[in-house]
DNA sequence: TGATGAATTCAACAAATGTTGAAAATTATC
DNA sequence: GATAATTTTCAACATTTGTTGAATTCATCA
């Protein structure tokens, strides 16, 4: 047995049995039961390791948070440093979505759970808001300085709304619903990783000039 | 008693108290005993009148959708009738977009839970496909057909990408998560209907534009 | 009024759910 | 190798869940 790799430890396998789960049924979708299965364990053992379900959600949602924020800023404070502190609008946008893509790149099938999951929680009306705040909140408003900064002149209002649909976009397209393939009967592949943010970006920077940068009045 | 009302019946409350859980829980995280309570009806009632709760949701989802795809149906036509079969992208947008609001307007919490409700099932993976592509996407067929005469020359490729940023877009909005609020510490509210389709309708078109109009050079 | 059919309630079912305590097995510590 | 601590299993609990059939009320109309 030259290349042998041990099992994942059970708490782990219960945790990525979780987060395939509660991204594709939600929380309340998914039974301790169906994720104990899953991991092949005992349902006593999810209660034993994290506690109650809501608290088993919570940690399968931070546990991945932290890295990919700490991804995102390091892109910022790189664009923000080869620019002299000046990073163009599709810098900045690049650095909120270039990390999400390597994330998705490498493979791991857990990040592309979790990503899901993520579109999925941010647009859940009452269960998400807490913990998207406390967990992408802090990284959000460090962007939104950044976009604030390089178009001082702008209605904050305004980029907060073009965050928003900003935010949308990312979204829905992390919920991975299959629908866009569908519709475009077979022609755009949500797996296209590639494609999806070479085409977001610009989508998302040509919003972001309209509202905040170009003159009020072209607006209406 | 001059003007009194007599109550809605009880079919309709029940469709309206399940509206507006699934809308704020989800199909999961709604009971069919809380739908009941919350209509004032015994559960037995749900079962008699909408057979099982798949079905109960499939009323609720499908009742105000043939109402909304008329509407945007015919601000389409109008738009493509008063352009002489040429609307701009502007009114191909706004004509997706204008009815939505309209029903947001008229203060009917009706269709405010039903359109949360949209914005759920649109970005939740397993349940939300075949509903959505039932109800929505002969509709938005239809939609991209106007968009593919508007931009001939476009990829059709990037018009359905454009189109899922769009539809993301509109789907955060819609599900009303009220984190744009918290974010913006109260700049933005998202019952400001107005100001976010303003905004929205630009934002969505300077994307379309970016990405289909402009020489495809530009975009890399 | 009385009879027919629809609407509504009542009571209960079997199954599934989150959670727990105690026993057993495993691992670590000395 | 004995002891302690940690991990895992077993069995079960009290609730809650969706669903149903029989009984009751209500409305319609001859």
């Amino acid at each position: 047995m030259p290349d042998y790799t041990p099992p994942a430890p059970k708490s782990e396998r219960i945790l990525n049995a979780a987060e395939e789960l509660f991204a594709l049924h939600g929380f309340d979708g998914v039974t301790l039961r169906g994720i104990a299965t899953a991991a092949g364990v005992d349902v006593a053992l999810l209660n034993y390791h994290f506690g109650v379900k809501k608290k088993l959600f919570e940690v399968v949602f931070m546990r991945r948070a932290e890295i990919l924020n700490e991804a995102r800023l390091n892109a910022l404070l790189e664009a923000e440093a080869s620019s002299g502190g000046r990073p163009s609008l599709e810098q900045i946008v690049s650095a909120f979505l270039r990390p999400i893509q390597r994330f998705q790149l490498t493979g791991d099938e857990g990040w592309r759970n979790y990503l899901a999951l993520v579109g999925w929680v941010n647009s859940s009306s009452v269960w998400g808001e807490e913990m998207m705040h406390k967990s992408f909140d802090p990284l959000v408003a460090r962007f939104i300085e950044a976009l604030k900064k390089n178009m001082p002149d702008a209605d904050p209002q305004r980029i907060y709304w073009a965050y928003q649909f900003f935010s949308g976009a990312l979204t829905l397209t992390l919920a991975q619903t299959g629908r866009i393939g569908r519709l475009s009967d077979g022609l755009c592949r949500e797996s296209d990783v590639e494609t999806v943010y070479d085409l977001m970006i610009p989508f998302v920077v040509a919003g972001f000039r309209k509202l905040c940068v170009e003159s009020v009045e072209d607006v209406f």
